[in-house]
DNA sequence: TAGATTGTTAATCGATTAACAATC
DNA sequence: TAGATTGTTAATCGATTAACAATC
């Protein structure tokens, strides 16, 4: 070792395994909805969006905000702002989800139709590449400008379109069945939205939503 | 201070002030999650559920869920779990939302019609008074046995009934205005199923549900 | 008894918040 | 310059996890 005087040389927070390392749960989650917030503010023309605004928006604390995005390179002007179309580039390479990905969606019924006919997914590079029904009267009918197809083609689909992630639009009581030939095929991601509990193998995600468990806790703070 | 030997007395954890403490908002929420998965394990005739199961279940640490409980009473059996109906009421006790609550739809479109037909939120206590829409052709028309109403009569209705819960099922082009309306009505707490954004006031509550959000972050963790 | 699961402790990690200098 | 907002520090709080005695 050198002795007296020493260079400063900075410290980079890198992996030395010339990797990033993996974002926490939290953080992954709380970039998405920044992400959501920023795309609803391009279409609206805003260019520059404050730390503050966006804690608006999601909820999140403000400088829990300028912490998260900091941690990942100076995107801020202070005075001014993120700048809104760069942040939206810089939080997609983060989240290394800039691609495309297919989705199917499996249930014709109302809500497959709500689910198929809006933009929410197309905003954020998901292509629905198919839609589903085992009910043969609504096999044929359009869906979001798409053929709905029998349930049985499903497999052959799932494996040629490599889809990795499928939406459940179905009655409780076909959930868990179409569950176990999904994962079967070769599924990774289930987004239920059936009231159905489902039960898959562990490497398997599967995330219910259900708005009704939102609103119970948004009342308790409403009441109490 | 007495010396020698001092009889041990337990500590009960109350509050001083005879009131229970606020619970924290994290804990609101997973207290939310167990009570929907208990509930469908109820429809489902489970007697009992480990905290291993609750855990697969809601993803939430089984550590984390017998520590939360815990701290309201021992409602548990070791060897053998929680029972799922006293759970049941021990977390709507909690949560204080063992009553029924008078919710509002605005909107009869696919999304309107696959929320207003099903028991999502009935099984919580959530009633849907009312169904609205703001075309005259939908006007009439049943959802989930309700005529829809023309949203012109919303802000008698909310008064009337006391609606402190509106679920915006509308484009994402009517939403804030819709907002404003229901707001200056006095409802509270908003679900905005829409795209857009929403600016209320601070003593109002938004939850902007967004399916591409959570898939997101969930394909993060797949791809990396 | 044997097996299973709770209730609880302790240690660690991530989230939250206030505060403020740096700087646009 | 003056006002606004970022980037960052420090202190606190809540969440996560492993471990295990208690006990059904």
């Amino acid at each position: 070792m050198a002795s007296g005087e020493i260079e400063e040389v900075p410290v980079l927070l890198v992996d030395t395994d010339d990797e990033p390392a993996r974002l926490s749960l939290g953080l992954a989650a709380r970039l998405s909805r920044y992400l959501q917030v920023l795309t609803q503010a391009q279409k609206t023309g805003r260019e520059t969006l404050s730390s503050h605004e966006l804690s608006e928006y999601t909820r999140v604390n403000s400088t829990q905000i300028r912490r998260d995005l900091s941690g990942f390179g100076k995107f801020g002007k202070r005075g001014v702002g993120y700048n809104v179309d760069a942040l939206v580039d810089q939080i997609r390479e983060i989240l290394q989800t800039g691609g495309q990905h297919n989705i199917a969606l499996f249930g014709a019924g109302h809500l497959g139709k709500a689910i198929g006919s809006s933009d929410i997914f197309a905003d954020h590079g998901f292509n629905v590449v198919a839609v589903f029904d085992a009910d043969p009267k609504k096999v044929g009918t359009k869906v979001g400008g798409q053929a709905v197809r029998p349930v049985e083609e499903a497999d052959r689909l799932i494996a040629e379109e490599g889809v990795v992630v499928a939406v459940l639009a179905v009655p409780g009581t076909a959930a868990q069945a179409l569950a176990d030939q999904l994962v079967a095929a070769g599924v990774r991601i289930i987004f239920n939205y059936s009231e159905s509990l489902l039960d898959v193998p562990a490497e398997v995600t599967v995330h219910t939503s259900n708005p009704a468990v939102d609103l119970l806790h948004a009342l308790y703070f409403y009441l109490s």
